[in-house]
DNA sequence: CGTACGATTGATCCTGATCAAAGTAAGTGG
DNA sequence: CCACTTACTTTGATCAGGATCAATCGTACG
């Protein structure tokens, strides 16, 4: 599409979520043991059995399937504040990994199963977590399946801009190759992107991974 | 990819659930109103109030998303026995419509939140119902996001054979925009790539909504 | 039988992938 | 402190998978 940028890119259907949405889960912060992984270091791996879940505290989280030939889609990042590898299945069905190096608080997930056992107002909040993470998902699936790489980048980084407070200047934490299996890209699709936004005027490339927004976040874009 | 059916097709990280799993929602199966709906009809759209969410008796549903432009982008196709609409927010993330005249039962929201408040068993099928969702859409976007379309196209008859009972041939309720806006493709690239895997003996396109796999359902594809 | 919608097929185009080569930045050890 | 290494990013040239544009074909139905 020659007017790649025309659509509304940043918003519309694939919204984030109300703000009441975000503080409900604070009720999920439970006791765990404090941990640290090193950059690059595995969390936790498909089809392993699921032992803990967890908060970050600081750090960058990617989680992700991957082919048998290396293909991988990192279905999101997860940066402090967020939880993960709260699954109700026994087996994993997803990797987890340390972009950047983490501390997080690991809970046993017996912990939380007997939590819920005695508070449905905390089963309430399981299936609230699930039932946002299943919409975030749709979202990326209408990114992966409908939208051209202008947008995904687009899409990204506003997300990213969203999630770091609505702050106009970004700051990636996380590899334009882990950007590319976020999107359904390539590293060099993404990188060309870039630099093809800048010259549009629609973002900065302040630092290798700062980018500055050009326009008012959640705003659209006019090619 | 000129191997593109190389690389296992239809099985691996994109797998479905183990047969536990189905059962389990059974449980859920609520006191509602039956109603039915006629083929094009929508069920509800995209910020609506949730009202209820339903079961299916007869018919074939389909769940997505729509930018302004029109893009669409199908998450999941529902058959009979399966569940939607259980939304945990008051408005809908989706749109859902009647792809096929559909028979359903209806249960107003109200009735599912009073269940899940008496009965801690009761909310935790609520969250393993959205997670499983959630798997599932993470399946998709995997499939989205880094599968060619000869692979959409054989994972998607696969998945279909598999909810058919693991029959061979499988019957295809819903149009080729349907499947194309399944699969992040075009109808034309559907039918195309239909035709090319007759050519090579992976299909047989015994009608036009009827389709014999030729190779048992699970097994790798050798181009 | 004729109409209308859905599906197939063909020709061509274009977005993003692939292959290849520099360029850049941040260490690391001498 | 600086040369060297290594990992990451950018840029260029070319290719190809799927999209787009356009026409025809089927099939279900009134």
């Amino acid at each position: 599409m020659t007017a790649a940028l025309a659509p509304d890119l940043t918003l519309e259907p694939t919204s984030a979520f109300p703000p009441f949405a975000e503080p409900n889960t604070g009720m999920l912060s439970l006791a765990g043991s404090r941990m640290g992984y090193r950059r690059g270091e595995e969390i936790f791996g498909e089809g392993e059995d699921a032992g803990f879940c967890y908060r970050i505290l600081s750090g960058t989280v990617r989680q992700y399937r991957i082919l048998a030939d290396g293909r991988r889609q990192v279905s999101a990042f997860l940066f402090a504040g967020d939880m993960f590898g709260l699954d109700a299945d026994e087996q994993r069905r997803m990797s987890a990994d340390a972009v950047t190096d983490c501390e997080v608080v690991a809970t046993p997930r017996q912990v939380v199963f007997r939590h819920a056992e005695q508070s449905v107002e905390f089963a309430k909040m399981l299936w609230i977590k699930a039932a946002r993470d299943l919409a975030l998902a749709q979202d990326h699936m209408l990114l992966l399946g409908r939208q051209s790489a202008a947008e995904r980048i687009m899409y990204f980084l506003s997300d990213l801009a969203r999630r770091q407070g609505n702050r106009s200047v970004v700051e990636l934490t996380m590899s334009r190759q882990d950007i590319a299996d976020h999107l359904g890209l390539t590293i060099e699709t993404v990188s060309r992107m870039l630099t093809t936004l800048e010259d549009r005027g629609a973002i900065e490339l302040t630092a290798q991974r700062r980018i500055t927004l050009r326009m008012n976040v959640g705003l659209r874009l006019h090619s």
